[in-house]
DNA sequence: CATTAGCACTCTGTTACTTCGAGTGCTAAA
DNA sequence: TTTAGCACTCGAAGTAACAGAGTGCTAATG
């Protein structure tokens, strides 16, 4: 593979990506940094063509880049440049002063995001790998009426109503939060499944079986505490470019918790994911943009931008990388953060 | 207004919905009903144009139903026909048995009603306008770190999590919720307002200033409680149809819960809104039809379709009206509902 | 007087044809 | 190996012609 092969492919990225255009060899020959005639460029295209990094979306018209051709040149070629002082301040402005609370600031760099980049911005909470139950509490709100507490050590409470068969007295309340609390107590969120649960109803029954329907609401509050919430803003922007295919896009919007996998990926920093590459994601010619946010030490979500294939990654890919990096500075500041030792004195 | 031009106007809004283009004087003087010639046709649609029924796309095309040409239509002109036992059937079955829990019962009616028309379906939950806080409780979860439960005699349930700046004992605990519950219970949500929160902080201040952080807490979660969601289903199937323009589809998908408004009328019974009749509501030349289902006597929430203007009404009302009261008799039946008296023992 | 038949006119959508230009691949020269 | 030149291809845009649907108007009819 070339040397001048890659600048050209470079080239062509940049072009496509500014133009909007297919871009021809003449076009690759005007730029400064070339210094060869159209036609070796020419041929070094259909090289390029040939190893499947370019395309022509029909004959005698210039070359666009394929996937493959993304790729190389995310990965490799592009070149990133540091953000100015004075985009660093905007940014700042915008994500709004250190005392946001922290869903507003999430908020926040969303709104920025989209104005930025005149693309959709998505935002994930992460999973709540490292939380653990840290407090069961039955309180009852009627007749053979129950509410259940499910807290755990980040700080994340849900709720639910149960309705039993008979009444329990104070000490069957105890007896239970404290069984609960035993097994619980210290299992990682992400751990705790049906068949737990199912051994614990078995376990119970013979204590009293109508402490049943209590295990099956804190086996769904587990659910519940385990679920992921993604939000995307500026969702109409993705209509305006022709790549992408309306309906998904529709179909992204409506069902979007359904895809809230694909911005959590194993390793941190930029990631930049094609539609098409991965069979998970819905909108196909779409790139996603995304890295993770941190709040003391612990992924805390995830934070990007959905646009077309074509988009400008030199642009966006520092911002995106930028406010992820002040937001978990933030977050993980001086500020009140839920920690386990506090919320089990 | 003349008899026949009214029976010519119903036959336009027919005629249109059924082919989508526009209608000229011949196809209706073709209709088995009408013993008119086209000539009395076209005198009589251009009387109508006159009046503000009909419109032009151009000169020499036919004539398209306005804004005031549907509500004419559908208030007065319209007949609607029966649903047969088959659709009936049909019908609850898309809904499922008896069993099926409330939120999927809704959910399998706005999918039904997708399939069915081929639009979007939305639900909103009905503002609890008749429910009443019934008890607060405050549990202690860590130092100074305290939840509060606000629980609704419709069994609605919020938990909120409060730093206060010291830690409350025993007796402060119950003093404060004795003195929540006293203020506020038997106060329709609907009715709390800051102003009421303000003076309670006022007052408590001279018993302790550090509890306003839960009164706080507690005003938050009643806004929580008047919250409502608006759900939509099927919203690709407005992309399809060309006379909505596809950003503001994308718009209201995003901000649906911006909208329930709308939705939320004062009687009750089919109703049916024209996007750019009301200014409130987004999509233009959209078309909502949405009527409400009750659960023990009290309005519950809604349901309903949006699509074009240039929709099947004869259709979609008796589908929206069948499902709304099928739904009202099963929530209303003698499942487990929640009430006043067996909340508050 | 309301209704109807007839007719000239208008406007759109479609098809066929042409032209224009950008871009290519190939060949031959440097 | 690179470059200049050239014939070729293909889509986009523009034009003309045409068919068809629908109208408004006028004059005739019961």
């Amino acid at each position: 593979m070339d040397d001048r092969k890659l600048k050209i492919l470079a080239a062509v990225v940049d072009e496509y990506v500014r133009t909007g255009e297919p871009v021809g060899s003449k076009a690759i020959s005007k730029l400064e940094h070339i210094n060869v005639s159209a036609a070796t460029i020419r041929n070094d295209m259909a090289a390029l063509e040939q190893m499947g990094y370019l395309e022509q979306p029909h004959t005698s018209a210039g070359r666009i880049p394929t996937f493959m051709g993304y790729r190389l040149y995310i990965d490799e070629l592009m070149t990133l440049p540091e953000l100015s002082d004075d985009e660093k301040l905007r940014l700042d402005e915008m994500l709004g002063d250190e005392n946001t609370n922290e869903e507003l600031l999430i908020q926040n760099a969303a709104a920025a995001l989209t104005e930025l980049t005149q693309c959709a911005a998505v935002t994930v909470n992460s999973a709540p790998r490292f939380s653990v139950i840290s407090k069961v509490e039955v309180i009852p709100t009627g007749k053979r009426l129950y509410v259940i507490l499910l807290i755990t050590s980040s700080g994340n409470i849900k709720n639910k109503s149960c309705r039993l068969e008979f009444d329990l007295n104070h000490e069957q309340i105890e007896f239970f939060t404290h069984y609960i609390e035993e097994n619980l107590s210290g299992v990682s969120v992400e751990e705790l499944s049906d068949e737990m649960f199912d051994k614990m109803v078995a376990a119970l029954s013979t204590y009293m079986v109508s402490l049943s329907p209590l295990v099956k609401g804190i086996c769904e509050l587990s659910e519940d505490l385990r679920h992921q919430e993604l939000t995307v803003r500026g969702g109409e922007k993705l209509l305006s470019c022709d790549d992408l295919d309306k309906m998904e896009v529709v179909r992204f919007i409506e069902h979007k918790n359904e895809f809230t996998g694909i911005l959590e990926d194993a390793f941190s920093g930029i990631q930049v994911k094609f539609g098409s590459e991965s069979g998970s994601f819905a909108i196909g010619n779409s790139s996603l943009i995304v890295s993770k946010y941190r709040k003391g030490g612990r992924e805390a979500g995830s934070l990007g931008v959905i646009g077309p294939m074509r988009v400008d990654y030199r642009k966006i890919i520092p911002y995106v990388d930028y406010l992820t990096q002040k937001i978990s500075s933030i977050m993980s500041g001086s500020d009140d953060d839920y920690d386990t030792d506090e919320i089990n004195p």
